[in-house]
DNA sequence: GAAGTGACAAGGT
DNA sequence: CACCTTGCCACTT
């Protein structure tokens, strides 16, 4: 029932459970590219509390936070290493193992 | 009402 | 291998 792209987004990141990432273009493949992948980043960047946005990662398997002033550059990493996500000193993680395959 | 902006990806040169 | 160009929707001014 998602009348605009960006619900659509936020109901496939909820969808993403906990020690699982995403990409920006692997959520643009589950909308049928329906939308672009900076809408995505957008989109995130006005989801509520209720979408886990620190899920989601570039296509590098590292954050993307980098041009949110208002958020701690290392935030993403610290939520995803508390839920045992686990990055290398490239700040990148292992999106072979990782990797949410839109799968529970 | 219209134009600009924004957590990016992928392909081509 | 590295850098540059194009595409996209919703929200703000």
């Amino acid at each position: 029932m998602a009348k605009t792209a960006f619900h659509s987004i936020h109901q496939i990141v909820k969808r993403i459970p906990a020690g699982r990432v995403a990409t920006y273009g692997q959520i643009s493949r589950m909308l049928d590219g329906a939308l672009s992948a900076q809408f995505v980043g957008w989109a995130l960047h006005n989801a509520p509390e209720d979408v886990p946005w620190h899920r989601v990662i570039n296509s590098k398997g590292g954050v993307s936070t980098r041009a949110v002033l208002g958020y701690a550059p290392d935030l993403q990493r610290q939520l995803l290493e508390a839920e045992g996500v686990v990055f290398d000193d490239d700040a990148r993680c292992d999106l072979d193992v990782y990797l949410w395959d839109g799968s529970p």
